[in-house]
DNA sequence: ATTGTTTACTTGACCACCTCAAGTATCTGG
DNA sequence: CCAGATACTTGAGGTGGTCAAGTAAACAAT
């Protein structure tokens, strides 16, 4: 007895094999974005900017202290990746936009995440749409604050 | 237009929805350990104590640099969670162990993720068979270093 | 229009985490 | 016995995170 138990699965089970995928593309992300010379948490902001973001949407979206964006942003800006702009109707609110260097530098990293892609591809279509309506059935839940 | 793509999902909205997926157990998790006084690095190594286990160990199941471990188990044995205890057949390597403070602790932390926890209630056995199948055959793959 | 409240951002202090380089103690193979 | 590997710690230095306090701008309200 042990791993062969191909059973139903119980919810601990369930949990920690969710755990192992989550770490593991977690890292394969981090690698990408290391080699860039981009921290994890860089690269996910980065991955973030699509248009111009206030701060304090960062802070939203990242589920942190207003006052860390500005360090992480701070870094950003140091390297050309990213900008601060005035805000045109809001003096208070500096918007976030990526530059050309930082929209180039993301991309490769999300095309560098081979373990997770490699993965990914072992799955047929019928495999991958029960996977994706799996998945998004759970989302919700999963993201409900308390 | 937008969400309500039902045909077959791309590689990279599965990809994303795999990382949205992993971030919200992530921060149930996170949310449990810090109910407990934890950070979820510290309740992710109490996570691992199962058994007696050299610092080396730790630090190569975390994926990080042995020096790191120093200080995790420093700041837990300060607390009572942790024991470091010598090996008895290399007195270069230190066992940890959890305490039995720190094994309730990290009982109740896994207890407490109720987002995970009750997201996953709502499949049933066949959904959860099916899942659990499909995440464990792209476990391996994901988790291929480079 | 002044006064008061809320909001956006920054700064500084402080801690956790992480890496690298160096040092000590111990093991292991020749 | 000795040379080299291994296990752990220490110290320096950077990143990510919180909280408290401060500044500046927007807003609300009579």
């Amino acid at each position: 007895m042990s791993t062969t138990t191909s059973g139903t699965p119980t919810k601990l089970q369930l949990m920690e094999l969710l755990a192992a995928i989550g770490t593991a593309q977690w890292r394969d992300f981090a690698a990408a974005a290391a080699h860039h010379g981009l921290t994890s948490t860089q690269a996910k902001v980065l991955a973030q900017l699509n248009g111009p973001l206030p701060m304090r949407a960062l802070a939203t979206l990242l589920v942190c202290d207003a006052s860390n964006v500005t360090g992480i942003i701070d870094r950003l800006e140091a390297r050309s990746l990213v900008r601060r702009e005035p805000d045109p109707s809001d003096r208070r609110v500096k918007n976030v936009v990526a530059t050309d260097e930082g929209r180039d530098i993301i991309r490769r990293v999300r095309e560098e995440m081979q373990a997770t892609s490699g993965a990914l591809d072992t799955l047929d279509a019928a495999e991958s749409t029960t996977l994706y309506d799996l998945l998004a059935r759970l989302r919700p839940g999963m993201e409900k604050s308390a």
